[in-house]
DNA sequence: TTAAATACTGTATATAATTACAGTTATGAA
DNA sequence: TTCATAACTGTAATTATATACAGTATTTAA
């Protein structure tokens, strides 16, 4: 999102939230009434700066007209992961798809496509997209995103311990991982929530 | 979907076709621009018909305030199907899930919940819910949802000819099925089109 | 055959909604 | 210091929108 103040995302927040849940967008003073504003034209001003920032789009002369830019709607595809930055990162988005709320049990923050076969005996196969949440605690039996020395992978997360994460990939002729958090850099970027495939 | 009327059901389609695109509802006058008429009561009366055949709901004195009923924008999952019915029979019907235009690349009639685990070397496993497509014709390779005697079953579809059609698990532990579609009733209801796995 | 439902036209009005203009106050960057 | 941005209040006007009422003609179910 591009640099959006504090109230800006909340303003943002709110829209988004009442097209999904009302399936139409909130008018000027709908949104002032939620927030208190005592004029509607404080709703105004914050559309017109969330315009200008390209997270939404407004049809003029028209009543609720306000839609959510490609870019702030979808949810990101994340393809190979490049090394150093994060994983969100403007380069490693591949394509982005639409949010699907109510369809998985909990969020996505993005999607990850999966290569290789590592986890194919609990049904996860190449180029397959996992959803991953990315502010689930991660915990032992899940199904995990772990940055290990800035290598990207997906695995089961078997034990987590101070001295001790092992990383456990679904497929018996590949061995557990061990890494010690303390020598290693190891970062959970997130759990998956989900799966999607294309039969294209 | 209700015994809508001909033009019942054009006018809904549009609605949802708008929603779909535009992000919102259209207006009365929208409406009835879009189909001719002369007057916006035209397209009120429409949508009282369709509030009261209950794939809409409105809300009172709110602009656009147009939204599909769960009934009319959910697709729905089947879980085991009763014999004798057809497969979107209302007793088959588990749940709805709301629809997801733009994540598959193929529409979706029904997601079918998935049971055993015949298909578990192509990564199709219990529980899952696989998107099918009722339209597209069924072709060699495909994953197809086949009704045999009144069974329904989910393969590979590997050979079809006028007097023999094989189905495939995708399990070492099976056989292939062969069929006779001139001796057994045959019907297929429909392709495999994407999967979709919820891990909650 | 009769009433109800369907599919509109035509008119009218209250109110919902957008949006401009004129200000105020605070904050951070040039 | 000064200007741009942010975050509002307050007022007002045009227009967008919902929706009622009164009709007409046709089709469909009881």
């Amino acid at each position: 999102m591009k640099n959006l103040t504090k109230r800006q995302t909340e303003i943002f927040n709110y829209i988004k939230d009442e097209i999904e849940s009302n399936g139409y967008p909130p008018t000027r003073s709908e949104i002032s009434k939620t927030f208190g504003f005592k004029s509607p034209n404080a709703a105004e001003d914050h559309l017109k700066a969330l315009k200008k920032k390209g997270v939404l789009d407004l049809a003029a002369g028209t009543s609720r007209g306000i839609t959510l830019s490609n870019q702030s709607s979808g949810i990101p595809v994340i393809g190979l992961v490049s090394a150093g930055g994060p994983i969100l990162a403007e380069e490693n988005i591949e394509k982005t798809i639409p949010n699907n709320p109510g369809i998985l049990s909990h969020g996505v923050d993005f999607y990850l496509k999966v290569k290789g076969d590592s986890m194919i005996d609990v049904g996860i196969f190449e180029n397959d997209l996992i959803a991953i949440n990315k502010n689930i605690p991660v915990k032992k039996g899940s199904i995990v995103v772990a940055r290990i020395n800035d290598e990207v992978t997906v695995k089961t997360l078997t034990k987590i311990s101070d001295s001790q994460v092992i990383l456990r990939p679904e497929n018996s002729s590949y061995s557990d991982i061990e890494v010690n958090p303390k020598k290693d850099n190891l970062i959970f970027e997130g759990t998956c929530v989900g799966l999607l495939r294309d039969f294209s």
